[in-house]
DNA sequence: GGCGACGGGATGCGAC
DNA sequence: CGTCGCATCCCGTCGC
């Protein structure tokens, strides 16, 4: 449970961040792949989460290292209240640079991790056959006993592994995350769960709040929200957001 | 006793 | 080149 002095520090950021992109609008941030990688992000993460193809919109490594960077960052920035003190400090170039969207090959991140594939997977129709969803709210899932060698040999050609990855090996990852309580073992058979960081890592909306992102002004058809309509929508998005970060304060 | 699932020490390996 | 974090290997245990 967070205090209110967290919350408010995450308030805190997300009216840095917003002020942040609304002063750099008029300027050649608006024009940068970060800005509308931003706004994009915000504005359709939502959607594209709730959307049963999700995983059919980022099929390649490279996109969904992208999209994987896009999410890691937004998330760090929120949850770690980094938005907050980078963005008071940092210069202009900063913000355009990877401070906020790091890069491959730069400090950030790096290359796919165990959690992030079997996140990924659980999110893939696709896979179902291989790992389901116990109880998403929770983060508890499950391997199908049938097919989880399926699901972990591709976990090792995704790996490029030499040797055929077994559901056995990667089970021992599973427990390696359990001494991090990244991912912990239920008592129940081939059964998970995520701790709630790695849960708000993988979906920055599950922290801030059931979709308050999703903009009503929003249509499917539309890339990105004018400036304007953000405005608007942040003022809504803002005002939702601070009450429910504040039932009792 | 066989098999699937689990637990954990040892080792490999890449990033920093 | 050493350290660190993480993935992988390997073997023992447990329960059905």
């Amino acid at each position: 449970m967070q205090t209110c002095v967290e919350q408010d520090r995450l308030g805190q950021a997300f009216e840095d961040a917003f002020e942040i992109l609304r002063q750099h609008s008029l300027g050649d941030f608006q024009s940068s792949p970060d800005y509308k990688n931003y706004l994009a992000f915000i504005n359709h993460y939502p959607y594209v989460r709730g959307n049963s193809n999700c995983c059919e919109v980022v099929p390649t490594e490279e996109s969904v290292h992208s999209w994987r960077t896009i999410k890691n960052s937004v998330s760090d920035l929120y949850l770690e209240g980094n938005v907050h003190q980078s963005l008071q400090n940092a210069t202009e170039n900063q913000l355009v640079q990877p401070a906020i969207f790091p890069q491959k090959g730069g400090k950030g991140r790096k290359k796919l991790r165990l959690f992030e594939y079997l996140y990924d997977s659980l999110c893939n129709p696709e896979m179902a056959s291989c790992i389901q969803w116990v109880d998403k709210n929770k983060g508890i899932f499950q391997f199908v006993s049938k097919n989880k060698e399926k699901l972990a040999e591709l976990w090792g050609k995704r790996k490029g592994n030499r040797k055929t990855m077994t559901y056995q090996k990667m089970a021992r990852a599973l427990r390696n995350y359990g001494r991090t309580g990244e991912i912990t073992k239920i008592r129940r058979k081939l059964t998970y769960q995520f701790s709630e960081a790695i849960l708000q890592r993988l979906s920055p909306s599950y922290i801030l709040g059931k979709e308050i992102f999703y903009s009503q002004y929003l249509q499917p058809d539309q890339e990105y929200l004018s400036l304007n309509a953000w405005n608007a929508n942040h003022n809504y998005t803002y005002a939702s957001y601070y009450e429910l970060s504040h039932p009792d304060c």
